[in-house]
DNA sequence: TGTTATGTACACCGCTCTGTGTGCTTACGG
DNA sequence: CCGTAAGCACACAGAGCGGTGTACATAACA
């Protein structure tokens, strides 16, 4: 960061060395897998020298540890923010991402680096709670009666959906849907206004 | 295999040099996973030359193919052919048999393999589908109004909860059996005599 | 006894991977 | 103008991997 971006024109060079290299994770780790995926053709497909990737990044390691820690904004806040959406609704839309992320890379770096203490698998499990925090959050939203066990079980359909469309290479998420869309009628009360009309369900 | 143990007392070198090298490979794999466990070691524990063990396989790509074919019988059997339990109760009784399988094996060598045409990809497949396939009997005995769809929604939570406990690194099947329990109790029409007279308390 | 199958011990090849060392180029700033 | 900082191109080290080649040992069978 430092005076990168700050010239008028920029260093044509250096301005988004990081940023392109963390793009090309995104895109390559995804495609190819992380281990699969060599810095060689990593910094080649980032037009970046090898010797300038290992100088924004000690190594592959926090690499990989960076390019897990990018996803939480992007995935997590487009579906949860949408206010044109019914607290219900906003549980039940988080089964039609996946044509965005078509597996959990989450899951992936867990088995890939297969080592529980790596950085990158504790970004894992944050991420993974945070994701679960906030279905419980919206599960209270919607008048769930036990909102956060409500919100463990939709997390755990989402992983589900991830795992099994990539062990099938089907799609899962339709069968986690139907899932969730009984759980979340079984859990909510129906007296709470859920669907439509959740004004005066404050408390 | 041919004449590997027709003599009386067999060799004693080579009889069971495969099974050693599968059992090693079923140790090893799971703790290490697949891309990490070199063939030098995995020969040294199974206590076989290195030389043997290309001889008895063609190559790590199908003794990886071989240990993933091995699980069938012994974990699916020891669920589903238990008569001393109702269909609806051989149902939950999925959810309580991770402590002998911590994780699923099928979804980390999908995921390590990386290759959907990898012959073991194609036996990890095989087996979700028989999985979802004896689930779907099972539910069929329990009197499931769609067994199908009761098998495939079982067997995605087991996914679930397989990918969930290795990324959180905590038992998750706990919360999969929840789901499942509700699963079935909406799926089985409760006219059924599944369970132990689960009452008429339709409607 | 000798042959043949099976297995061992160990060195070795070729490849890929992460990570560095070195020298050259570019662009900005004084 | 020259200095400095960032980056590039390229080669290379070091390690691990899958897989093989070679020479030797053992046991059954003729």
């Amino acid at each position: 960061m430092t005076e990168l971006e700050k010239g008028p024109q920029g260093r044509r060079r250096g301005r988004g060395a990081r940023e392109r290299i963390l793009s090309a994770s995104q895109q390559l780790f995804r495609e190819q897998g992380i281990n699969r995926t060599g810095m060689d053709l990593l910094c080649a497909a980032a037009q970046v020298s090898k010797r300038t990737a290992y100088q924004h990044f000690t190594g592959k390691d926090e690499l990989v540890a960076e390019y897990l820690r990018r996803f939480d904004p992007s995935v997590l806040s487009s579906v949860f923010d949408r206010t044109d959406l019914t607290p219900r609704e906003r549980l039940l839309a988080v089964f039609d991402i996946p044509p965005t992320t078509p597996l959990c890379p989450y899951i992936a770096a867990a088995v890939e680096l297969h080592d529980p203490e790596h950085p990158a698998s504790q970004y894992a499990r944050d991420y993974k709670k945070a994701v679960a925090a906030r279905l419980a959050d919206t599960a209270r939203e919607a008048g769930a009666a036990d909102p956060e066990q409500l919100g463990e079980q939709l997390a755990l359909l989402i992983d589900g959906a991830a795992a099994r469309t990539r062990v099938l290479n089907a799609d899962a998420f339709p069968t986690a849907a139907a899932i969730a869309t009984v759980l979340i009628d079984n859990a909510i009360p129906a007296t709470a206004g859920d669907d439509r009309r959740r004004e005066e369900a404050s408390s």
